[in-house]
DNA sequence: CCATTTACTTCGAGTCTCGAATCAATGACA
DNA sequence: TGTCATTGATTCGAGACTCGAAGTAAATGG
């Protein structure tokens, strides 16, 4: 009855994605983040342009008051500062403090390590890599500019 | 710096999985449903004996508060009952209704048909059950009790 | 200049999640 | 049998998340 491949998948990787948060979250405790402001926080590299709230929100699939809530949380922590953009006054842009690049980088570690992927061989890694690169294109290019590799999430 | 197969993956998949909830979360409103509830009702397999509250909160990662909340919102909705289970009469067992099953059935459709996996070839598929079933595998099986997850109250 | 659009924020309401406290049933044991 | 610790579940209070509606400020297009 559950044997279709598409229902295993689908199952799988819902599974992979729950566990990989209930391992995190406590980790996350000690930055005083959640899942979702830690979302926030890793969808900005700062090795790329200082992200506007649009962009991020579009990056993490919420919507502007949802996003003006997480930037607030991290505002109040000393992760992000909301900067204007000068090219465009309505615009603000949200740049990672130093605490914030450390925090950042913290949460990404964590992630890496306590997913389950982190038990692949390299080899597997790839092969997984390479098809879900490929279901990701398949599913087309997401609005505006989303860098390369920017995906950050929602957790709703 | 990003090329580590490890992070794309988890990237690529963290991305799949948010791209999956924005996509259905239309569909499950005329359910009445929200991602956490329909995920609820999704983890009660009509074809497997009724899950203990205790059984379906260690599925769902979640604590027996949050299920019983969840639980009271399917129950609201007519989609579940709740049994007292004559082996233990502390414990509660939790069993789709007529409408539960119809629901839990659009539920899972609806889900398979917008997952970005659907557009998968079967051979492509095959490939990434067997891949993320021996990830799931090698995390060992679900302890029957665990801590909770976190998410809910705290910082500040 | 004025109307419209865009980016963002604030506000109110509904949802989700948790820890602490509570209750009932079970199990262990003297 | 009676007592006490444990277990399964619920209630309560509070923090966190999310959205739609409404509002403000800046840009855009006549």
């Amino acid at each position: 009855m559950t044997d279709q491949p598409l229902e295993l998948v689908v199952r799988a990787s819902h599974e992979i994605s729950l566990l990989t948060s209930d391992r995190i979250t406590k980790a996350l405790e000690e930055l005083r983040l959640t899942l979702a402001t830690a979302h926030a926080l890793w969808a900005i590299d700062p090795g790329e342009p200082a992200p506007s709230m649009k962009a991020l929100a579009d990056r993490l699939f919420c919507n502007a008051p949802n996003l003006s809530f997480l930037v607030n949380q991290l505002v109040e922590r000393g992760y992000v500062a909301r900067d204007v953009d000068a090219n465009d006054r309505r615009s603000r842009v949200v740049v990672l403090t130093e605490e914030g690049r450390r925090a950042r980088e913290r949460v990404m570690r964590v992630t890496l390590e306590q997913s389950p992927f982190a038990g692949c061989e390299p080899e597997e890694l790839s092969r997984l890599a390479a098809i879900l690169q490929r279901v990701l294109d398949r599913t087309g290019p997401r609005p505006s500019t989303r860098p390369a590799r920017g995906g950050g999430g929602r957790t709703g």
